[in-house]
DNA sequence: TGGTGTTCGTGTATAAAATACACTAAGTTT
DNA sequence: AAACTTAGTGTATTTTATACACGAACACCA
């Protein structure tokens, strides 16, 4: 292992989204100092300060898989965070005094994101995370830092971003019906859709494509299964 | 006049465009090393470090200002470059050593853009600018550092932007000909439009309004000309 | 002053996409 | 076998996109 030097300046701070049970979740860390006494109750995104000698993308993986665990994800650049007083919580300051060299330190933030089908990833915190945990974007509580603005950022971004690509890919599992795919798309839309328009639509672009396959094991008409057919992928 | 501590490590960048004889128009600088006998032909986005107590905006706006004499500018974010490697060529590491405390310091860089009609301002070069100039999109040489590369992303960015705000409010003069804003469309989007759709479409936003007067002195029928309504804007 | 050159300004037909809307089908459970 | 629940489908209407050609208005020049 290489030894790297710190840049006390610049940190990169991660909002990865799941969708589960039809709600768009974010992963989130418990931070936790070291063996200090500190006692901090805030949840924060997955971030940290980058090193000199990396680009801020392989900062940003190197970051998330440290303090999550998830490793192989693509990263997308959001926005840079950097107003002076972004660190002026008592809790924030005080943490940071626990943990970095240089606390006082003004840093800048680059905020990523990226989607994740949580079950292909085993959450495993280490470093300063006390543990990472799936929590649903309306119940995101008061973060640490700016970070509840950051997410907001990320999930503006989505929202631009699926009309640009259809998301589901990364999101769903292998095998879905279309009504998991509505759903996705009124979570990160915030809004609802008629079915059948939706699929009108959906079906349209010949990227999604029908299994000779059923749902099985529930209490009603069984949904027929499609996939994601990556080759067949245009830009809208 | 008060002392500012500067961040060696981030930097602010900005491509500010504007539209000219159907040409779009970016503002650059040609950098000069104070008294130094550095030869550099290099010509730069206007840039520099920020300060320690300023917001990432307001560096933006100083720094322009201070490098061309552009003030009160509206400057949004595009993107932030952070390689290692984006401070390599020869040339731009003697300018470096000339010019700053920390000529080997790694440094991101936040850039920002925005679109100014030019006959609004007066361009003042200070500072390190030996002077700026407009400089026709189509014919930018090679820039200093990433800059080319920054200046590609602005360029996406405002394609982006087009599709989500009529622009022209920022570019055109007060009143303009249909043609005339056509041609600003077709700069940007580098693409070419039938003259009956494209009115028909730009008129349906009730965004664009037209006045009872028209071109003059053109060897052909004068056009009406139009200008735009801010307050009947909605969000496409 | 009449002709030439140049850009302006307009309408229609067709295709594609968006929207609104309600009932039967196929399973499971009781 | 009846009740329950979600799946799956079609049509009519409006809106938007696209393709396309010619007379009108002015300045200039001979």
């Amino acid at each position: 292992m290489t030894l790297h030097q710190i840049n006390p300046n610049v940190s990169v701070d991660c909002a990865i989204f799941s969708f589960d049970q039809g709600a768009l979740e974010v992963l989130l860390i418990e931070r936790h100092a070291g063996n200090s006494e500190i006692k901090d109750d805030l949840m924060a995104l997955p971030g940290n300060l980058i090193y000199e000698d990396e680009t801020l993308d392989e900062a940003a993986n190197r970051v998330l898989s440290e303090l999550t665990g998830l490793t192989n994800i693509f990263l997308e650049q959001v926005y840079t965070f950097g107003n002076p007083n972004r660190i002026s919580k008592q809790k924030d300051l005080d943490w940071l005094r626990a943990i970095r060299a240089s606390p006082e330190a003004r840093v800048i933030t680059v905020a990523y994101t990226s989607l994740v089908k949580k079950e292909n990833f085993k959450i495993q915190p280490s470093s300063f995370a006390k543990k990472a945990v799936w929590v649903k974007v309306k119940d995101v509580p008061h973060l640490a830092f700016d970070h509840n603005e950051i997410l907001d950022k990320a999930l503006d971004y989505l929202k631009h971003k699926i009309y640009l690509e259809p998301l589901g890919y990364e999101l769903l599992p292998d095998k879905f019906t279309l009504a998991q795919l509505q759903k996705l798309y009124e979570a990160i839309l915030e809004d609802s859709f008629d079915k059948r328009n939706f699929r009108r639509k959906i079906l349209r672009t010949e990227f999604i494509v029908k299994l000779d396959e059923k749902q099985q094991g529930v209490a009603h008409k069984p949904a027929g299964l499609y996939r994601f057919d990556k080759s067949r992928f245009h830009k809208i």
